[in-house]
DNA sequence: TTGTACGCGTTATCAA
DNA sequence: TTGATAACGCGTACAA
């Protein structure tokens, strides 16, 4: 049996009700009793019983995630994350990696008081009474809910300026480029607009795929290509890392024959064999801002907005000036 | 608003507590009201309210898996297979992927009935109340709580005698050798042992690690070994994958000139390159024991029985019998 | 400043 | 077979 408030009562000689009050650090309690009340139940190990507050309440200061796809790992950073940055606040999280509508109903049945969505681009999620926010979700006509994402076309375009102002004129892309996937697209056109705008011809290296092999592989076809670049932007962490290490096989040096930079910006790149120069919204930005919108949602009438999160870019040894 | 059954019985005419009992199928109504209020419950759209359960019964009928090593991406596949096996109960599980300790008390602040946890081999978890079952944890000492796990030696052993059968004497092992951890020490020890009694001299090509590429990369000691093994065991899903393509780089055909078989049962062995014959315990076999385990702890008194599971052979095409 | 009493939505016990 | 009522643990308006 679990000590409740009116045990507390009992041991400190007052009414249950002021035990809550002070509990919930009311000011209709005197300063002495409340530290008394306080000192007691910690003694006796008290835990609020959450049913009872959320019966009264009607909340339960919890939020779920949905994250259905859970084999693309590239999100658990991003988990991770948010994990920790809702541990600031005074909500909880709970995780769960069923399909989107069984993962609903099993958050209706918690009452949680909002949701998160991690879904796959270009899908739009039936919102219904409990406030929701998606993740990386392409905006196909309206939403009822808002949308925070990150603004990869525009982290392609500064990756492309920092390298030119680093001397590079010969600049590659290597990233999943034939797929329906608007993200990975997003990135491939950022590129070339920003290679345009400064009147470079692009090359882009197809890795078919996102995995490591993929990066690693499509290096391969270096040595084909009319001009060698001296720069590579490698479209995600793992195909950065089969690069780095396909380019290391090779013999060629990083930074000094080639430079390169990775996109997403995550605490790993910093880890790597050279450690990395990265673009993108850092992970924890992303994840505070992502907790901060489902928590605005719930707790504020006004609409929230979707959010477009620019990007930052983060140097470090595996980008060079040209010779 | 949501609907309760106080306003289920005003539009049914019955008091609220017959409601109750209808709803929970209770002998103690007539067939006839019983029917009426469910078609009316339903019209009205009516979902029981957890808490107010909760706070009668003192149970949530969840199960919180505690999964703090989130980016190992094996466990991911029984993660969901775990998930999966909970539909078919009626419990329901939700995930933390918090360090032990914070997600011990978030799902004790919601009082789950019971809890998973998948921790690193030989740490013991400190257990209190509330029933506890652990996967893949080596038992030190006496830990408390059931653990589940597979037999990787005996899995080992068998993949030996597979390959024996098939008439393949020299036999390789490419996994993680040199590390303390002692789940894939059992493997490596299995192997060996396995080899021993058949009087086999064993080959061990150590991987320095559990990813795609140390699989790919041991391979490059093949050529320098002084007798070529006719066939391959490789120590992980990822590992053999990455044995895999080096060979079929090398020109090395599976399994016309060399067999290969994996540890770890999963789905996924089936659809690469060259469907993997595999051993271990088969994930959905796993997935189902863990949940039977947790689901009888909390609902029997009497102690559980540590588990450990014996692994199952699945053939497919990248082993051949010797020519 | 403290205590009393009620209600949240449900189950369970007992009386009708 | 049905209905009234207490209880679960907590918050809170209201009374003391």
């Amino acid at each position: 049996m679990n000590v409740t408030i009116k045990d507390i009562a009992k041991e400190a000689n007052v009414s249950y009700s002021t035990v809550s009050k002070a509990l919930n650090n009311s000011p209709l309690v005197k300063e002495g009793t409340k530290q008394k009340i306080l000192k007691v139940a910690n003694q006796m190990g008290y835990r609020p019983n959450l049913a009872a507050k959320q019966l009264v309440n009607k909340k339960t200061e919890v939020v779920g995630l949905i994250w259905p796809t859970i084999d693309r790992i590239v999100l658990a950073t991003l988990v991770t994350n948010i994990s920790k940055a809702f541990e600031a606040t005074r909500y909880s999280m709970i995780l769960s990696v069923d399909p989107i509508d069984i993962a609903k109903e099993t958050f209706k049945k918690f009452q949680v008081d909002g949701m998160i969505v991690f879904a796959e681009s270009g899908h739009i999620i039936p919102e219904d009474d409990i406030p929701l926010v998606a993740y990386g979700v392409e905006k196909k006509g309206n939403a009822s809910y808002p949308i925070i994402d990150a603004n990869h076309g525009q982290a392609m375009k500064q990756a492309v300026q920092y390298l030119y102002d680093l001397g590079h004129r010969q600049i590659a892309y290597v990233g999943h480029i034939d797929t329906a996937d608007t993200l990975q697209l997003e990135k491939s056109e950022g590129y070339q607009k920003g290679m345009e705008t400064l009147e470079l011809s692009p090359v882009c290296m197809d890795t078919n795929g996102l995995d490591w092999v993929d990066g690693y592989t499509a290096i391969d076809g270096l040595a084909s290509l009319s001009t060698q670049p001296t720069a590579i932007i490698g479209g995600s962490y793992d195909i950065s890392a089969g690069i780095l290490r396909a380019l290391q096989e090779r013999n060629i040096r990083v930074p000094e024959d080639i430079s390169l930079i990775s996109y997403d910006n995550i605490p790993k790149m910093e880890t790597m064999e050279v450690p990395m120069t990265c673009i993108g919204v850092p992970v924890e930005v992303l994840a505070e801002e992502i907790v901060q919108a489902v928590i605005h949602r719930i707790e504020s009438d006004q609409p929230s907005q979707s959010l477009i999160l620019q990007p930052l870019l983060v140097e470090r040894q595996s980008t060079a000036a040209l010779k």
